[in-house]
DNA sequence: TGTACATCAGTGAACGCGCGTTCACTGATGTAC
DNA sequence: TGTACATCAGTGAACGCGCGTTCACTGATGTAC
């Protein structure tokens, strides 16, 4: 019991460090069995299948990715509504470009036809969202609303930080994408007021 | 000569209904020979290998979406800079929505490690951005700023689509999306005018 | 303590499948005489 | 018109490789007597 504990947990860190250096596509049974020091068949004792595997790497991104924007939220908590969005926003940027690997597995990883993720998978997403709509908390009042302006905003950073890891906007410019997220969080700022 | 052009046309044709059926993982070379009723070999011998075979296809794809962008920026062509972006944006969105799979070959497909797209690839890219700089023109008269500017809003309605689309924001409900998108716009006006 | 047997996690060779790409061959078309 | 030869696009079986997953076997540990 306890060694397979140790295992998964040695599987966990390695799979983790092979997202990081090589990307999602490096996360192979073989791969995984050779750098954990166990046989392909342990992989399989520990994990029903490489899809489970996978999940589990993405929901310690996800946490990780929440703690970073909690820190930033929590850091910028008496700041106005626009220095708070920004303190997200920023954070999210870092976090992705510190952790391209990972981060992009979380949105690449698609599960089989007909699968689904575990619900603490969507819980944990969802945690990330009432960030941002706490600090819409004071100038948009209405339920319904908060929560979609929440989501068009996460959504709309992330548009932004996606497209320019992946070089999609031209070439990758930290600066460039910190304007952008700059200048997009100053807009919402300034429109929300006016709502 | 005329052989190897009608042939080369119907891979493509071929191509892009694998892609628009099934998605990108189904244009593999024995599946397009197939369906295009010629041998593997006769593939290989019209495109290089099958990166080549699609990124044409994505400039198939990214010439279409060129082309309703642009009806729509003409059609609104005398209304405000919101009405503008507006109709640009929601005619993403149309494009995205109806041509799910094409659209996100774009975004999907990777060249391996060292290879490029050919330049033709990125000046189409860069026509689209050129839309949405048009319609900031009379709002943000920094050639600079206007560029930065409609590259952000750009990714944050390609991300407020991508995950709508891919169900990362929950449920795909087109109503919500437009109202996300309708909200990111609203505030980019608004914020605008004030700057 | 010693012996025989049961249990079960761990193993890794092998299975099955998929897929990009190649290349020796075919057969139709063109050319020279 | 007829014959011999050259050319070359087209062909598809075969190569090479990768990878998820399985399962008959191994060997360590526990149990009964």
């Amino acid at each position: 019991m306890a060694y397979r504990d140790k295992l998964r947990a040695n599987i966990l860190k390695v799979g983790r460090k092979l997202i990081a250096d090589e990307g999602l596509s490096s996360v192979q049974a073989r791969r995984i069995a050779t750098e954990a020091g166990c046989s392909v068949g342990s992989v399989y004792n520990v994990f029903e299948d490489l899809d489970e595997l996978i999940i589990a790497l993405n929901m310690l991104t996800l946490a990780e990715l929440g703690a970073s924007l909690r820190a930033a939220h929590g850091s910028a908590r008496h700041g106005s509504t626009h220095d708070r969005l920004l303190a997200l926003a920023h954070a999210y940027f870092l976090f992705a470009a510190e952790n391209k690997q990972p981060w992009r597995s979380i949105f690449e990883h698609q599960l089989p036809e007909g699968r689904t993720a575990p619900p603490e998978y969507r819980e944990d997403q969802d945690k990330l969202f009432a960030l941002v709509e706490e600090c819409l908390a004071k100038d948009v009042t209405e339920n319904e609303l908060r929560k979609s302006a929440a989501r068009a905003l996460f959504a709309s950073v992330h548009g932004i930080v996606s497209l320019s890891l992946d070089r999609k906007l031209g070439e990758f410019a930290p600066d460039a994408t910190r304007r952008q997220i700059e200048f997009l969080v100053g807009c919402a700022a300034r429109g929300l007021q006016q709502v």
